[in-house]
DNA sequence: CAGAATCCGTCTGGATACTG
DNA sequence: CAGTATCCAGACGGATTCTG
């Protein structure tokens, strides 16, 4: 295969600190969620297995705060919050979603890798 | 825009399975320079800003383990060794890369949305 | 229901020193 | 040069409790 250009590092670094907030535990899982259509608080915790209310929270937060999720409050009672996409929560989730392909389409090579360079390792 | 199609509840977990490798701090960067051609370790270091020691060591061991990259071994005085990555790792390259490009091409955007955002809550 | 606040153990990762 | 080993502060994140 032929060797790519060498991205400039300016790029990199940039490319890094956007992916510092997508690479955490969750953001995946629940910008996944949220690419189905909007979803309220207790919805994402429940379809998002394992996660805490209080990393919903926090994850949620950041992805407001960097402007992929919206967040609508309904003053009722009980309280009621709706969380969506935006327009450019959904150009993420387009590259986010090939990762996450290849990532699934590939998750049984990368456990017979890893099994592999393990038993090579016991000696 | 149209929502798409929920996805598996399976699928979602093994794709984050294999993203929480290269979901942390330098994988993306280093997966990134040896896109461009065979390294070694030093020339890793140097290419990689901020990385140490112990986690350029711990980082490529892990890409090792996963079938990501080689690790070739010179038993020379001094030592080499050199780091390239596998067809399997250039396969992962290709979607890293498209989440890489749009993330630099929006990083503005995005320091744009956190500080309208910190405004809006400074009150 | 949707959080905010608190406590607290775990793990991450940097700094440093040593080795073949 | 390319690691390994050790120490350690600080961040992360789970559990729990409290609130409008």
């Amino acid at each position: 295969m032929e060797p790519m250009a060498a991205p400039s590092p300016g790029k990199c670094h940039k490319a890094n600190e956007v992916i510092a907030l997508i690479g955490d535990k969750w953001t995946v899982h629940i910008v996944m969620q949220l690419a189905t259509g909007k979803k309220r608080f207790s919805e994402i915790e429940r379809s998002v297995d394992g996660i805490s209310r209080k990393m919903l929270t926090t994850t949620l937060r950041g992805l407001e705060r960097d402007g992929y999720v919206t967040r609508e409050v309904f003053p009722t009672i009980p309280p009621r919050v709706e969380y969506e996409l935006t327009n450019f929560g959904r150009e993420l989730s387009c590259p986010l979603r090939a990762l996450g392909d290849w990532a699934a389409a590939n998750h049984d090579r990368v456990l017979a890798a890893r099994r592999a360079y393990d038993n090579r390792v016991e000696d």
